[in-house]
DNA sequence: AATTCGGGGTT
DNA sequence: AACCCAGAATT
């Protein structure tokens, strides 16, 4: 421990060298638009870098700065945001862009305290947006770098935030005071190329020769998986449709997929027949009973906690008087392409568009 | 401190 | 199937 300052010069020359020639070139690099890297750290949030890329070149060309984001309408913002998943980030995107508008002038503050009171800003983003845009000297510690450093330190704990005191402390003695933006980028870019969660490319790390846990040949447990339980859900979907128009519904504001809109319908209970969940879920959202319902489609979709099988039947209403219009729209399927809605009811509109073609 | 919140890719 | 990802907000 106490020779580490002395390697500290030698671990910062061989990740910088790494760098140069193994980083890879994004369109969120090598920028000091600070709207666009607050965009990109924001999408980036549990998502990789893949899946980002598509949505964050459209993001850029419907929300260019700061004052057109926060003159969008939330459906706007939510409909470029669909697919994308963790829609909180998204409306707390939006809300931040008009508190920027009105409290700083359009202008993200630059002092940690501020930035980090604003929506979707956690000690993540904050940090990493005061390193990358403004050139602070903040280290962002994400689940790249946790876990290049837990493997420098050689600790078997979890990836949990409440270790990271002691990465902190082991950060203190490598962090440059220059260059900030530099190394938290090349760490992260270490963590996620080759210091990899599963099959480490060891033999290609820079900074093999500081690793404890290189050293222990523990790489592999280091840090240790989180705990999941993984449940399965089925569901029915009551896909009514009036002429060409279809019933859909808004999402509550919280909880989840909020302010999405869906097709009416719910989980299945236990012991619960498919069409007898389709009756009761119908009744309970629109005071209704349903007839002449016809099995259409069956689709699955894949959560991180759970997997859903969602069961669409086709059927109508016997009385369609109390529906609340805030909540509830007769549709199109060409005007439903403007409502954001989950990827899940994303199959069963596909799935209705193209019967719509063959008819 | 534990849970919630998406979706897609990898192994 | 299980696991992971440039985490934040809520309970």
């Amino acid at each position: 421990m106490e020779n580490r300052p002395k390697y500290a010069a030698s671990f910062r020359k061989r990740l910088r060298a790494w760098y140069k020639t193994h980083s890879r070139k994004l369109p969120w690099r090598e920028i000091h638009d600070s709207y666009k890297i607050w965009i990109s750290e924001v999408m980036l949030q549990q998502t990789t870098v893949q899946a980002v890329l598509p949505y964050y070149r459209e993001w850029i060309k419907l929300f260019p700065d700061v004052k057109s984001l926060s003159q969008a309408t939330l459906q706007k913002v939510l409909k470029a945001w669909q697919g994308l998943g963790y829609y909180q980030r998204a409306k707390n995107l939006h809300r931040a862009s008009k508190i920027i508008t009105d409290k700083f002038g359009g202008k993200i503050p630059q002092n940690y305290e501020e930035m980090r009171k604003l929506p979707g800003f956690g000690p993540y983003t904050t940090a990493a947006v005061l390193s990358f845009a403004f050139n602070k000297s903040y280290p962002a510690l994400d689940a790249n770098v946790r876990r290049v450093l837990m493997r420098q330190l050689g600790e078997r704990y979890k990836l949990n935030p409440a270790n990271d005191k002691a990465l902190f402390e082991f950060f203190k003695f490598y962090f440059p005071p220059k260059e900030t933006s530099f190394f938290n980028q090349a760490l992260m870019e270490l963590g996620a190329l080759v210091c990899r969660p599963k099959n480490p490319l060891c033999f290609l790390c820079p900074i093999s020769q500081f690793c404890q846990a290189y050293e222990e040949g523990k790489q592999e447990v280091i840090p240790r998986p989180k705990n999941r339980n993984y449940r399965k859900i089925e569901a029915v979907v009551a896909i009514i449709r009036k002429n060409r128009k279809y019933l859909i519904q808004k999402r509550p504001s919280k909880g989840l997929l909020a302010d999405l809109w869906e097709f009416p319908g719910g989980k299945r209970k236990e012991g619960e027949k498919l069409e007898e969940a389709l009756h009761r879920e119908i009744k309970e959202e629109l005071s209704s009973e349903v007839k002449d319902e016809r099995f259409l489609t069956r689709v699955h979709h894949a959560y991180t906690q759970f997997q859903v099988t969602l069961y669409a039947y086709e059927c109508s209403l016997k009385n369609e008087t109390q529906l609340n219009k805030g909540r509830h729209r007769w549709v199109t399927l060409k005007a439903l392409r403007s409502y954001p809605v989950p990827s899940g009811s994303a199959k069963i509109v596909k799935f209705l568009e193209e019967r719509e073609k063959i008819r």
